[in-house]
RNA sequence: GCGGGCGUGGCGGAACGGCAGACGCGCUGGACUUAGGAUCCAGUGGGAGUGAUCCCGUGAAGGUUCAAGUCCUUUCGCCCGCACCA
């Protein structure tokens, strides 16, 4: 050990002797308990940034924590290689293949993941854009096409015009885009989806298993899925065989429906309206509505407008005829597309009779109130019981609900329904950088999957990259041209690639036999390794990545390649780094680069600060000043240590059996630090209280180490530097390897079992009890531990603070908590 | 509009219903130095007092309790998610 700190002396060392040792390789299977700690794989975008920074510096923690508890723990790391800034590289730069830009920015950041010192085994190391890895995407592929889980179909879908690609739903923000945000435009293209509508319900349900996830992240997904249960409700058309068939959540108030209203593009409107005198204008209407940008189609600002199409149809329980319209606000892809308009119990259907003047009819009155549909204000939507509603009358409308759907159904003319806001995800990218779709169409034979024997469906390489809206794949004969597997004709290979999502969707199962050749993965090993325990990302992900991999893992589980249910038992979503209160950003000019911060003050500096200034789930301050104080932090360990090593390394035998004055205290305040780190690593992951109960063990080292030699037990010294060392070692991982060397020990500081405190030596003699008058703390007494209730109320009560606040005073109520305080309440 | 989260010193943040402000930053004073942006020591929520002490303090207002930052009700502010979903 040298006399003073060099961190990059110190860090390259250890990296170096690390990655010679392959200290961190993890072998397929252990004894010990498995552990499987997984933090999401980064887009290998050029360079870390502070968000990565803070994710690795967190599962590193927990992976190196893990491991010295004695658990096997698969702690891997890989590259999520497919999409979009390869390719815009490539179109904006000229000359540089996506495919180049991706190997290097992956050996960028593989090299600073290495400077940071982070635990991964990386030999099990995969890029995502890997053929290796794609040609199981593919596979994947395949399989969810022959379960009927992957098809294809025309309709009107999101369109980025600044990606020149479609997005699924998911990646739709706000009408815009949610990677460059431009706006969203509707687009009539045949496209390839997975249907997630089938696992509707079960990733509903199954939410349950995943108590270890934030309640945030299930509210998200619940309220994405969108579950709700209502009735269909068939309206026949007067004077047509046709019917329209409407969803509802509200059958009790189908005897107040005074309108029907379809989507514009509901394909009953161009039957009803051909040939009919409004024809033209009906068109009209349908194409401005279907001209509108996502944004304005779905925002609540926009007016409601609707219009007439001259058609009435029949209520199945009235008998009344009621208009038909079509209505901007409508959507076909909710429901059955169209809604009943009952003015008198929805708001909204309130206000649109109004401005069209339909009739308000009311069908549930108010207990004690009698409404009255010329002088209503607002529509009535709470509870009530049912009028004007034939047999139904008197019902609480609860009940109503039903009692009606029952009788429709018998009648044949509804039934109950249960109607999702998911959609099904859409896969199709028209781009060249991400995983082929494995289909050929044949005239003949159709849309065919190409046989597993073929897989992987290569990307070719000499590609134009030109931003046409079509995939650049398109353009190469070469690619398109294949022949049919089935009846050997020509045939042309599907030209759009996957969404990204779905590589990512299995990349942590391929962790567990990433050089595997005979399939995706290695069942024994999944079934080993799976689910992973602790899983830490972004809260970005609360419903792409996440809800997607939950959706994967059903469907492999049904197909049986997997045995778990879900992929990730706990989830940690960490908060986003911030500087001067905002995200950094290029644009914002508050961006702080890991690799100044590394160079500066070393990869144990920079994850000691990113641990220490917040928990891993509050957003975190970016503060210079902050890791200055953890730099000096360290240098403190080293200097403490360093004039020591040679005594410590020269002490052996444990502390004394019977310990006295600072000896004892010393060994207590060590044996308390223990078990407060263990206990905010494992059972909250609160690092910051963990790291600062550790700067106070060094402050009392700091006091310790001045006391003579003589006073000192020399074994307790050791024993504490040695805790210190084990406690900071997944914090720090160089600086302490380096002085658990210095100091006499064999073998890496990682590699040691996690201490464990003795709890005899926690206890104290003496404690100080807080005297309360009146619930005011108005004295503190040093008393011995463990009294009774009863003695700590009879020392408090001969205490002349508490005699002279309580003379003259009627005594009401003695409290005494035991080792807390004692509470006296006086008049 | 609906759902969720957060409001504590100058700052980041600590506090099983039981001493509010641990730890760190910053600041003030001192020590060591040719020097200090190094290091060490002491102090540091606000107010009153020479002082021992006392009063006030966790966005605001109520409530429960011997005791509330913590539990309940109302309210204000900020952040995030969803949003014409029938």
């Amino acid at each position: 050990m040298k006399e003073k700190y060099n961190f990059d002396e110190v860090e390259r060392k250890w990296q170096e002797r690390w990655a010679e040792e392959d200290l961190y390789a993890v072998p397929d299977f252990s004894d010990r308990p498995k552990y499987y700690c997984l933090e999401m794989f980064p887009y290998p975008s050029g360079k870390l940034h502070m968000g990565h920074v803070r994710n690795y510096s967190i599962g590193d923690v927990v992976a190196r924590f893990k491991t010295m508890q004695g658990f096997h723990v698969l702690h891997p790391m890989g590259w999520d290689a497919f999409g979009l800034p390869a390719e815009n590289a490539a179109i904006k730069h000229g000359g540089i293949h996506p495919a180049q830009w991706t190997i290097d920015n992956i050996s960028n950041m593989r090299e600073q993941l290495k400077q940071l010192g982070i635990s991964y085994d990386w030999n099990r190391e995969f890029a995502t854009c890997d053929p290796e890895y794609y040609r199981w995407t593919e596979w994947l592929f395949l399989q969810l096409f022959h379960s009927g889980l992957a098809y294809r179909k025309l309709s009107a879908v999101n369109w980025c015009p600044g990606c020149a690609t479609v997005l699924a739903n998911e990646q739709v923000v706000n009408g815009g885009c949610e990677r460059c945000k431009s706006t969203v435009e509707k687009r009539e293209l045949a496209q390839w989806f997975f249907k997630i509508t089938d696992y509707a319900d079960r990733l509903l349900g199954d939410m349950e298993l995943l108590d270890g996830w934030p309640e945030k992240v299930k509210i998200m997904q619940e309220n994405w899925i969108g579950r709700s249960e209502g009735a269909e409700i068939d309206f026949k058309i007067d004077g047509s065989q046709e019917t329209i068939t409407v969803y509802t959540t509200r059958p009790d108030t189908v005897f107040g429906v005074t309108y029907m209203v379809l989507a514009p593009e509901h394909p009953l409107v161009e039957k009803l309206i051909a040939g009919s005198k409004d024809e033209a204008k009906v068109r009209e209407f349908v194409r401005k509505v279907r001209n509108l940008s996502e944004i304005d189609r779905t925002s609540n600002e926009v007016e409601k407008v609707g219009l007439p199409i001259g058609a009435s149809c029949v209520n199945p329980l009235t008998g009344d005829k009621v208009p038909i319209l079509i209505a901007n606000y409508v959507l076909l892809e909710y429901g059955t597309g169209c809604v009943m308009g009952v003015p008198a119990h929805d708001q909204r259907d309130f206000e649109f009779a109004r401005k069209y003047g339909f009739p308000i009819r009311v069908v549930i009155q108010p207990p004690g109130a009698e409404l009255e549909p010329d002088t209503m204000e607002a529509a009535y939507e709470e509870e009530g019981l049912l009028v004007n509603s034939g047999r139904f009358n008197g019902l609480p409308n609860q009940e109503a609900i039903k009692a009606i759907t029952s009788h429709l159904e018998e009648k044949g003319q509804g039934r109950f329904r249960v109607t999702y806001r998911l959609r099904d995800w859409l896969i199709s990218r028209q781009r060249y950088w991400g995983a082929p779709i494995p289909i050929i169409y044949c005239d003949h034979c159709g849309p065919v999957p190409v046989p597993e024997s073929d897989l992987p469906v290569l990307l070719p390489m000499e590609v134009e990259f030109k931003p046409t809206g079509q995939s650049p794949l398109a353009e190469c004969p070469e690619f398109v041209n294949a022949v049919c597997p089935k009846c050997g004709g020509p045939g042309k290979r599907e030209t759009d690639t996957m969404d990204t999502f779905m590589c990512s969707s299995w990349y942590y199962y391929r962790y567990t036999s990433p050089g595997e050749d005979s399939g995706p993965w290695d069942k024994a090993k999944t079934d080993y390794w799976l689910p992973v325990d602790q899983y830490i990302g972004g809260v970005e992900h609360a419903i792409l990545h996440l809800l997607y991999s939950r959706f994967f893992t059903k469907v492999l589980y049904d197909l049986k390649l997997i045995s778990n249910l879900e992929p990730f038992t706990n989830l940690l979503t960490q908060g986003m780094v911030l500087k001067d209160g905002a995200k950094m950003s290029k644009s914002k000019g508050n961006v702080v680069s890991p690799e100044d911060i590394v160079a500066r003050y070393g990869a144990d500096t920079a994850r000691m600060f990113i641990l220490f200034a917040a928990p891993p789930e509050r957003d975190l301050e970016w503060s210079d000043q902050g890791v200055e104080g953890c730099f000096r932090f360290l240098n403190r360990v080293w200097r403490l240590v360093e004039p020591l090593q040679d005594v410590i390394k020269n002490t052996t035998g444990r502390p004394a059996e019977n310990l006295v004055g600072v000896n004892r205290e010393m060994r207590r305040i060590t044996h308390k630090t223990i078990k407060k780190v263990t206990e905010d690593i494992s059972t909250r992951f609160n690092f910051n209280t963990a790291v600062s109960a550790i700067m106070e063990l060094v402050n009392a080292l700091y006091q310790f180490k001045e006391l003579p030699e003589t006073d000192r037990d020399q074994a307790v010294l050791r024993e504490s530097v040695d805790a210190l060392l084990l406690l900071l070692a997944p914090f720090a991982p160089h600086i302490t390897e380096e002085i658990w060397e210095a100091t006499g020990h064999q073998g890496s500081v990682h590699m040691q079992a996690w201490p464990s405190y003795d709890p005899a030596a926690i206890v104290e003699d003496e404690i100080t009890i807080v005297v309360q008058v009146n619930s005011k703390v108005r004295d503190r007494m040093l008393v011995p531990a463990g009294l009774t209730a009863a003695q700590m109320q009879e020392l408090v009560m001969k205490d002349p603070k508490v005699l002279k606040l309580t003379e003259g005073k009627k005594i009401v109520k003695i409290i005494p908590v035991p080792g807390k305080l004692v509470n006296i309440v006086v008049k």
